[in-house]
DNA sequence: CCAAAGTCTGAATCCTGATTCACTGTTGTT
DNA sequence: AACAACAGTGAATCAGGATTCAGACTTTGG
């Protein structure tokens, strides 16, 4: 025998994988799905094409992963929000509050986790990650039932419309076009008018006793 | 001189290009815009693909096209129902109804419309269709705020939002993963369920004074 | 009926990236 | 050091669908 897989040879080759995950999301980030390409990453990542393919088994598995990676941060981040201590009025104006602005932050991102076209593969996860989404606000809003602060009769479905309601108000701002606009001196929505009006609309639908 | 643009070639002209559109949208109400390719388009419609040049442009503007057209007509649709007479509450609740039933009858329609990844000129126009929905809320919320029975602060936002949870409560159970699902014989919402659900979500959300 | 001016056809071509693979390093074992 | 086994390279290839274009065919006006 000679050549075994040494620890060393493992840690690298995580390394490089995660490397190669962070080119990728910046370049997602700088230029959305649609920037992403193989030879673009390669030379990004300072390696050859054909080294991708021994870290993914194609450009959908790694659109896949850029996904999934940046949208957890997302995810894990709101969770924190909504399973801190305090009312859950208070966590869920918070959550929204954050989401928003981190959103609004980093549009080209947000845009691209939200809404860009993208790989069959990524369309998937996309769909899964916002029933995670719907989820999170469902134990909220169960929470919030149950200390008589909500009311809700269907929690999924008024889950999924919260996660609808604050994408779609977050996408037009955040869209490519808006941008234009925006560009061409057109006036718009600061994130805070549009952070009270994700809350405000979310409470209210929710029948939250108590609405700012 | 010899030939000219008589009033019969004209109509044919435009019949054809009909025809064209007709076979087009069809083909995206069965597949999809994935779907949608200009030699299966030229096979289905009866002529060569070179002849779709000569109506369209290319790919793009008539993927654009066939979105508009299927677009237009559930937007007006949805206007009629909007500017019927009665309460602006009855008005919105009916539409709503309709809207959703519309989209459960011919899901994969609907679920390209609001959702499939396709051509940018296709994204440009959903973009801008979904303005138009949002503006067609605007007004009916104006109404209801005059005569009292909504209560909106920010007008436009909460229309976005309302369009957003109208599109992805309908997107879930449209979606390709949502029909693989059911097909594997998992349970899921109603027709009625996702209907009652929309309603009474939108009208908490505008502060409504009545909700079924 | 003819010539002129269009229109239609569909196989050939182009385009744009993803993917492959013969070859050139590298690393680990003896 | 020598070899075995793997990793990296990037130009060449492939894929699949849009687009073109050199004829073949139609319509129109004389």
């Amino acid at each position: 025998m000679a050549y075994r897989i040494t620890a060393q040879r493992v840690e690298r080759d995580q390394a490089l994988r995660e490397h190669i995950l962070d080119c990728a999301v910046q370049q997602v980030a700088d230029g959305g799905f649609s920037s992403l390409t193989m030879s673009a990453l390669a030379r990004n990542a300072g390696i050859a094409t054909g080294s991708l393919y021994r870290h993914f088994s194609g450009k959908g598995e790694l659109a896949a992963e850029v996904f999934v990676k940046a949208t957890r941060l997302e995810l894990e981040t709101l969770k924190q929000q909504f399973q801190a201590k305090g009312r859950a009025v208070d966590r869920l104006r918070n959550g929204l509050t954050q989401f928003a602005a981190r959103a609004w932050h980093s549009r080209q991102l947000a845009y691209a986790l939200i809404a860009e076209p993208a790989e069959e593969e990524v369309e998937t996860r996309r769909l899964h990650y916002r029933q995670a989404y719907a989820s999170l606000y469902g134990e909220l809003i169960a929470e919030g039932i149950a200390d008589g602060s909500f009311e809700v009769e269907n929690i999924p479905m008024t889950s999924a419309c919260v996660v609808g309601a604050v994408a779609e108000s977050l996408v037009g701002p955040l869209s490519p076009q808006a941008r234009a606009d925006r560009e061409s001196g057109l006036p718009s929505e600061s994130l805070e008018a549009v952070t009270l009006a994700i809350v405000r609309f979310c409470l209210r639908a929710i029948n939250a006793k108590e609405v700012p």
